[in-house]
Formats: C-alpha cells, sequence, structure tokens
DNA sequence: CTGTTAGCGCGTTCAG
DNA sequence: CTGAACGCGCTAACAG
C-alpha cells in the first residue's frame, strides 16, 4: 500500500504558480507576497502537506537522526537512559532510531551498518558482551560521525565515553558486606571483555585485600549474562563445601535471580546469606534489594550532550566523564530495611 | 560536523566508469563484466562505501521504517511490546521509530507529526490517557499509511486493533477477590477516556453485581496514572468510614504502589486488604502481586504483524483480535504463594 | 555488458 | 517578489 503524499509541485500546479515561490511560503525563509503565501498555506492545510524531511536531509547532507545501541530491555537500566536521550534528542528536533544487540555481536553489528545506511548523525553506545572487535564503530569515527559509549565502552577508540566509578562502587559493595560481618563473600563477576567487569572485579578484590580478606578464587564465578547460566553459576555456589554468606553481583537482574534461588533453597536472607547487586533498577527498591545505583539520567543526558556537542560543532574531543554511584542499603544485606514488598 | 560519506559517483570517478555500473556491480542484480564488478566490490570495501538508503527510499516512495507511539517506559509493558515489535521489523529490514508521548496529547500529535514528516510506512499507537481527538492519526490513513492501534485504542477509527479481553480480565480478579471472602472491593479505575479504563471498569462492576454484593460509588476511584495522583487516591480510600478489604487496581504500577503504602501503614496484606493489578509487568512476580497477565509478546506480534500485512499488500480491512488474559494468583491475594523476595 | 538520461522531493542558486 | 535550473544519492528506462 503506497501513501500518496502532496508535494510541492502538487501545490504549484494546483495553483498555478511556480515551485520555488511554494517553497518558500512554506519556510517563511524568504520574501513572499502576502496573498500567495496565503493561498499556499491554504491550500496545505486543506491537503494535509506534510514536508518531506528525508528530502529535505538528502540536500543537506544529515538525516536528523541519531541511534542508539544497547544490548537488552530486560531491566529498567538501558529504557531509563533511553528516555533521557530521547528527551534532549526531541529539543534538538532529532529522531533516536533505538537497536538492541541482545548481546551479540553479530546483531551489534547489523545494527551499526543499519544506522550507517540510515544516515544517522550521531550514535550512542553500550556495547554488547560479545564485542571485541570495533571495526564497525571505526567506521562511524572514519566517516566523521560522532559517537559516544556509554558504561560498556570501546578501550580502544579515542572518542568520548560516560562511565561510572564501577570500581568505586564495587569497592563501597564489597566493605559495605565486610562491614555487616561477612567472611566469605563470593562474586558473581560479568564477561572478562566487558572493561566494567574487570573494574567491578578489581573493585570487589581490593576491598577485600584492604581488609585483610584472602580472595578466594572458587568464591568468584565469571558468566555471560544469559538469565539461565547465571542461575546455574548461583547453584553452584551454594552447593560448594565451604559455601559463601554473601554474594556480590555483577548486576541487579541476576543478584535478584540469586535472591529467588537462595530463598527457594529455604537459606534466609541477609543472615545466611546477604545479596548486593548493581544498578538499582525499578525492581530493586520493590523487593528490598542492597545496590550499588548508578545516576541513570545522568549517564543518559551527558551521553547525549556530548553526542550533540559534536554533531553540532566540528570539535572533537575524547572526553571521557566519570559519574559517581551511591551504594543504597536495603534488607538483603541489613534486616528490616526497605522492606516494600507483600509479606 | 559533517561525515562525508563515499557515493556511487566518488567510486565511478576513481574508477573511470559510468555509476550506472557501480550501481548495478553494487546490487548485482544485473549483468556486469566480473573483472570490472569485482573492482567496485573492492573499492566499495576499500572505502567503507555505504550505500545512502535514504536516498533509495526517496525514489522508492517508501522510508522502510515504521513508527511506534506509547504512553510511556515507566513499566515493563510497552518496552516488552516494542521488543516483539523490533524483531518482526528487523526480519522485513524495517527500521523503527520509536516514540512516547508521555501521557500527554500535545506530545502525542508532535510525535506524530515528526513521524509523518519522516515519512513511515506504518504507524503503531497506543494512545495517551489524554487522547480525545485523533485527527492526528487520521490523517495517516488519509494519505493510506496504514495504522495499528493496540491496548488503547481509538474507537472512532476503522482500523486494525489489538486488544485483551479486559472485560474477562477484570471481572476474573474480582470474582477471585469475592472467592477468597472479601466483602468490601475497591476499584482504583483508570481515566474515563480510555476504553479499557471502562471495560475493566465493567467486568468489575458485573462481576460484583453477578455474586449479588451492591457496587459501592464510594469505593470506585477515577484517577488519571500518574505516579503522585496514584498515591493520593490510595491514602483516600484507606481512610473512608468504611474502608475496603480488597483493591482492584487498574494497572500493576498503581497496585504496587497501593501495596506500599498499605504497608507502610502497618496493615497486612493480604489479610487486611488484598491487592490485584493488571498486566503481569516484571516486577509483579517478585514482590507476589496478584495480576491479570497480558500476552505482551502476542500483542507486539499481532499488531506488527497486522501492520506489516497493510504494507505489503493493499487490502485495507479493519479486522479486530482480542487476545486473552490470565489471572496469576500470588501472595498479595493468597498468602504464602509465590513469595519471590526478601524477607 | 555499458553509458546516458530522467527523476524521487526539496533547497538553493541565479536571473528576471 | 517570482520563476527556471541544478543538485543531494540513488534507481530505472532506454539506447547503444
Amino acid at each position: 500500500m503506497k501513501g500518496h503524499q502532496v508535494t510541492i509541485k502538487d501545490i504549484a500546479r494546483a495553483l498555478n504558480i511556480s515551485k520555488s515561490t511554494v517553497s518558500r511560503a512554506l519556510t517563511g525563509h524568504a520574501n513572499v507576497n502576502e496573498e500567495t503565501r496565503k493561498k499556499v498555506l491554504e491550500m496545505a492545510i486543506s491537503t494535509d502537506y506534510q514536508k518531506n524531511i528525508i528530502a529535505t536531509n538528502l540536500i543537506k547532507g544529515r538525516s536528523k537522526t541519531i541511534g542508539i545501541i544497547v544490548p537488552d530491555f530486560s531491566s529498567s537500566f538501558f529504557p531509563s537512559i533511553i528516555v533521557e536521550v530521547q528527551q534532549i534528542a526531541k529539543q534538538k528536533d532529532y529522531l533516536l532510531l533505538i537497536m538492541q544487540s541482545n548481546e551479540s555481536y553479530e546483531t551489534e553489528v547489523a545494527n551499526a551498518k543499519l544506522l550507517l545506511g540510515h544516515q544517522v548523525d550521531g550514535l550512542l553506545v553500550s556495547i554488547s558482551q560479545e564485542t571485541l572487535n570495533f571495526d564497525h564503530f571505526k567506521i562511524f569515527d572514519r566517516k566523521n560521525i560522532p559517537i559516544v559509549f556509554f558504561n560498556r565502552v570501546c578501550d580502544e577508540m579515542m572518542v568520548p565515553k560516560v562511565l561510572v566509578d564501577d570500581y568505586e562502587g564495587a569497592f563501597s559493595a564489597t566493605e559495605h558486606l565486610i562491614k555487616i560481618g561477612k567472611k566469605r563473600i563470593a562474586h558473581l563477576a560479568g564477561p572478562r571483555s566487558l572493561s566494567i567487569s574487570k573494574k567491578r572485579l578489581n573493585g570487589y578484590m581490593d576491598a577485600l585485600k584492604q581488609d585483610n580478606y584472602g580472595v578466594d578464587e572458587d568464591l568468584i564465578i565469571e558468566c555471560d549474562l544469559s538469565p539461565d547460566k547465571v542461575k546455574i553459576y548461583i547453584n553452584h555456589l551454594l552447593k560448594i563445601k565451604n559455601p559463601p554468606d554473601a554474594i556480590f553481583c555483577i548486576n541487579d537482574p541476576s543478584a535478584i535471580q540469586a535472591i529467588q534461588i537462595i530463598e527457594s533453597m529455604g537459606l534466609k536472607i541477609p543472615e545466611d546469606i546477604a545479596v548486593v547487586g548493581f544498578s538499582n533498577d525499578f525492581a530493586s527498591e520493590l523487593i528490598g534489594l542492597t545496590t550499588v545505583a548508578q545516576p541513570v539520567k545522568d549517564i543518559g543526558c551527558t551521553a547525549a550532550q556530548l553526542l550533540f556537542d559534536q554533531i553540532e560543532s566540528d570539535k572533537k574531543k575524547a572526553i571521557i566523564k566519570q559519574l559517581k554511584t551511591n551504594l543504597i542499603i536495603r534488607s538483603s544485606t541489613v534486616k528490616s530495611l526497605n522492606c516494600n514488598r507483600v509479606k
């Protein structure tokens, strides 16, 4: 089914005037006789004329769209960031093309290509857990299309990045577990490929070392972020000979899964096992999960701002913004705190 | 900062052949000398040539994009639907333009206009709670751009719609509350403007009547869907002279808020007050909220399918698909069921 | 197999 | 104040 759009040509023909006059009347930038302008405007309204932005963009060599590639929508984290980006894009009259990689490298590459073909004027990216090669993003750089990474960044590209202090966040989370008296603190780590995983792992290990806790390799499990795997690893952790009395999880969804499994085994949280997550997803407050909050709004705004700074100017500086995290203590580590749920 | 794209023209000039030959070599559809094809392909790769899809679309009179306008991302409901739509769009090589109305009529109109200007080939819509006038959608219809409504639909337009059996869902939720012995069942209703609100209200009322319960107008509160308002109304409900012993809420976010308020007042759920929601958001399982589940995947797929059916053919039939809901009973109505949370 | 031409809808010259 | 002409990047129809 093809939509038959009304064009400037149509209006010009109907009014028996030239296309350029119609164009001028419509944009309002140039000198046009008041009467003809009026006639054109009336005709435009009565025929539902809508300017074809695409045609304009073709001429101007831009698309007035920016793309964003995120791993998934399975928690509130990325949607929350997208909402912020969307708002800023809207102010600037830009459209946001949202793509999910589903944690797959191949999909991410395909997404990037598609966005390139659609001539996005800029790109925001949080990479998939599988991504090791960055050629699909380097193309943007070579074509002078601004790109900004957030959270899960590409270390080898010199472009703006928005990060949070993952190390500090993990450190304070682990320290908190030590303070409440936990002795065997496990870490459900993220895939080694992501630098955030490494930073969080380091924060965890350094906190342990600082307090003269030994780092027990058995208590560190590196896993990919698929729900099925998480379940398997948590189960494994609970069944080793010297099981942990606390688990610091790489993110909230896995922490929530951990809680479900632990409780289904009849163990008590936080007495038997305390759990800490990372991100402060919507659900975390509801179930009382202690977690390292990320400033979602700030991440989204900052990333979008950095992108538009580049789009609008010609500056090309590889600024790295590091935002603060904030440990939120709830009942998964300290009893009878923030218990907003059906008992 | 302007991205300088490599074009067919550039390759043609570099290889000293005609643009059409380059184009043919690139598309592969036509007869080209194997050697020249090879040369073109090599050049294309070495220069990062990327076809400008926009230019093609301009010629073909389409954009290979579809738009979707949803009220918000504040629960998992719309994001989940979007994920499904996205998948189908991807299969068809379409891009999805996602817009949020934020429950505002004005924003919705602006979004629709923007999508129109960007020449979307089709539109999926769940209307805002403020929307009473549908002119901004009727334009699409007049321009023969397919449009499909889902969940929150426009009654006065004869276009495909995807609905769930809101009436039945509300009926069974209320019936469930009656069965567990509740006597004064309140309903936090949605805005009257939305037909889903009316249907759910009717389901609630008919269930009461069927069991010879009177409908007490004091127990029915119509409210808009902003969190602040919900809080006020729940508080009000709990303080009337003859307070309810159960609340059926228009959606999960408001049910979750209700639970938080009820517990903060020291009342027990479900003994003192039982709570039922609508939609089965991600969070609902975690906090043990009894709720009427909507088949999110099915809604997304069906809506997308109906849209592409129209885009690809010329059929214009106003099919209305009604999908089944499913009451999920958890601990907010029946004690010690599905308690997946930190106790 | 290849090149030329026209045109998608619009903006932007340059002449009148 | 208005019109004609050209071009954005690409496809399609028509000649060679």
